[in-house]
DNA sequence: AATCTTATTGCGACTAATTGCAAAAGAGAG
DNA sequence: CTCTCTTTTGCAATTAGTCGCAATAAGATT
């Protein structure tokens, strides 16, 4: 697990310490290339040990996310996703009628990210952000 | 409160009952100039009459939501907060780090939205949008 | 290896938001 | 005005996520 280690060095770099739940959580969001929920990794994690809890892993991926090694999305069903930073950066449109998720290339960022920094001094984390509003399939609907 | 009345003309035309719950819930999105809470709603509602219920706020600004007339916002403070579609639209920009809010000024957003529309016939809602990242303060910070 | 400091965990309680279901009530038809 | 059909509401139970706090254990020091 190559990449797992890259996290847990940074973290520990960064004076984190390293603990048995933190190595799973990890690992676990780490080899599934999806996003996972917070219950999916605590599955996971407790499949390996008894030695777990769900708090701990809402607390390990907060850190992740705040550490900017993973991205926290409400992708509006009900249940918050985590994926790492390795994956590719996109957009995620949400359908607010049919809850529909349609992956869009995010080109266009960039020139928002580089604006939002220069006049507001602003690091935008736009690997996976989520936009709201009406699919085309729903928008060529005679009625709501 | 004709500001009121379109909203529930709206809703009429489009098939919906208009019950006094619905009726008091809009008046007091529309009155407060300013993102509220279900629960600062459903305060409001109450002082007005007993005849309310927490669940019905909810559901009631789902409603207005999936119907494109209320904006819906997650601001990192642990709860949702709400708003017309009638103020202005701008960019929520959220420091993941201090979790100070910044409004933005949305002029790039219109190219954005036009090309989700062009390439994916995809109809943004980009009037409230947040975005997640470090803010400048946290930034100059020597240690996170 | 033993000790120490303090970050981290597990637990249980709590909060925000959602859901199922029976009762209530809006709106159209007669 | 009354009846009927269907939407909407209120209630209670449930779910996702957070928090305070005492117990545990990383990792540094010796």
């Amino acid at each position: 697990m190559p990449y797992t280690q890259t996290f847990i060095q940074t973290l520990r770099g960064r004076g984190y310490r390293i603990t048995p739940q933190r190595e799973m959580i990890i690992q676990a969001l780490v080899q599934n290339e999806r996003h996972m929920t917070a219950e999916e990794i605590f599955n996971q994690v407790q499949s390996l040990t008894q030695s777990t809890n769900i708090a701990t892993v809402y607390r390990t991926l907060e850190l992740l996310v705040d550490e900017g090694l993973a991205c926290q999305n409400d992708l509006g069903s009900g249940r918050v996703v985590y994926i790492t930073r390795r994956h590719g950066p996109h957009i995620h449109l949400i359908c607010r009628q049919c809850g529909n998720v349609i992956d869009a290339d995010n080109q266009l960022l960039e020139p928002l990210r580089a604006w939002l920094h220069e006049q507001y001094g602003f690091e935008a984390d736009l690997h996976h952000i989520s936009i709201r509003g009406v699919c085309d399939t729903c928008l060529s609907l005679p009625q709501s």
